[in-house]
DNA sequence: TCCTTTTTCGACTATTGGTCGGTTTTTAAG
DNA sequence: CTTAAAAACCGACCAATAGTCGAAAAAGGA
């Protein structure tokens, strides 16, 4: 009654690692069959279809993403800090698998999609109390909070995700993510000496 | 020699029609050759593939949405407003072929990517000579036009495609947009009357 | 042991994008 | 008008792929 419950994660991991190594459309079930040394029955019988085990693999991989950012959330360090923190380890597994060149960005669409729409929905709230924190410390001064944070995250996916960012795309950035949360211009422009 | 041309421009109307009422993952090569009357090898001697296809097809609606722009550029109209017809003018077809329900959100990401990433490219030039016509003017205040335009684009893009807006999420983007800009507030607030 | 439930198997199907060799139609030159 | 090359077209065929299904093996009690 534990054996399916172990043999359904399995199939998670090496789903996950090859979705994530070939993206999700150079994957095919087979292909996951074969690694994991099973009938193709057998995996219809953990998963009701290809595109639910993409689900729950990324459902996995936000757990994970979430409890980094709440660890964020309790570290000891800067309010500002922690908002650039949480915002740049959305990235979704940049160190874990960087196998080969281009990977996660160009066909990846449909995955990539769905990581961000459901990372964006759980690191909200996240994202908002360290805002909040921020405010009562007197460094933030905003009202909307919740949909000044989405739009963090926006800009901030569309500036550094899958793209060459300039200068001055971070000069704005940095601009941007100041007056979004009313906070003094300087603030914020420790996040240059992050990137680089 | 330029029968050729005509069914080439045929069978894009046909992808075309197909591609936004129904998806282009839903709509099969079969599906396209059936509607058109012809057979397999007919379609592959004017496409390299079904992607290309989707490429060219993707050419045919940007190039429409640069013209509209391009109008507005020229209209007799205040610069906030041109700068507000361009980027609500961004979304794909919406009058064009709002076929069903949900057509164009749930699936369609990879065409919705495509579009939206060609657009981008297209209209920053545009909307950022009507930006500098601003500045003329003293209407906006800012360096960094071009990348505070793709910026506007994309906050635009996530607030008002494809998604629930609230009332907040527009004076977020409206304080956003004057902001982002330099633009003396109150200077967008004509947008709430648009959209409603 | 015997019956039930869980797990596994793999042959089979349907759909899809794409190929290919050959046939018909157009075009234009002689 | 004849004819040969070029353009346009055809449809059978192929390979890959997600998904189905009935049955067989394992596992678990009673």
């Amino acid at each position: 009654m534990k054996k399916g419950e172990r043999r359904k994660q399995e199939l998670l991991q090496i789903a996950y690692r090859m979705f994530v190594s070939r993206g999700y459309e150079n994957t095919s079930v087979d292909d996951i069959i074969e690694e994991a040394g099973i009938a193709k029955g057998t995996y219809y019988y953990y998963f009701r279809s290809k595109e639910q085990t993409l689900e729950e693999v990324i459902g996995m991989m936000i757990d994970k993403e979430a409890e980094a950012a709440r660890q964020i959330l309790t570290a000891p360090v800067p309010v500002p800090q922690k908002i650039v923190g949480i915002v740049t380890s959305l990235r979704p597994a940049p160190e874990e698998q960087p196998i080969e060149g281009a990977l996660m960005q160009p066909e990846n669409i449909i995955m990539h999609n769905k990581i961000r729409q459901r990372l964006v929905e759980t690191v909200i709230p996240i994202l908002s109390e360290v805002v909040e924190e921020g405010i009562r410390e007197g460094v933030f001064s905003c009202d909307n909070i919740r949909e000044r944070v989405r739009m963090l995250i926006v800009i901030s996916n569309d500036t550094f995700d899958e793209r060459n960012y300039t200068d001055r795309d971070i000069a704005v950035f940095i601009d941007m993510t100041e007056k979004l949360l009313g906070a003094e211009p300087g603030t914020m422009d420790f996040i240059r000496e992050l990137i680089r």
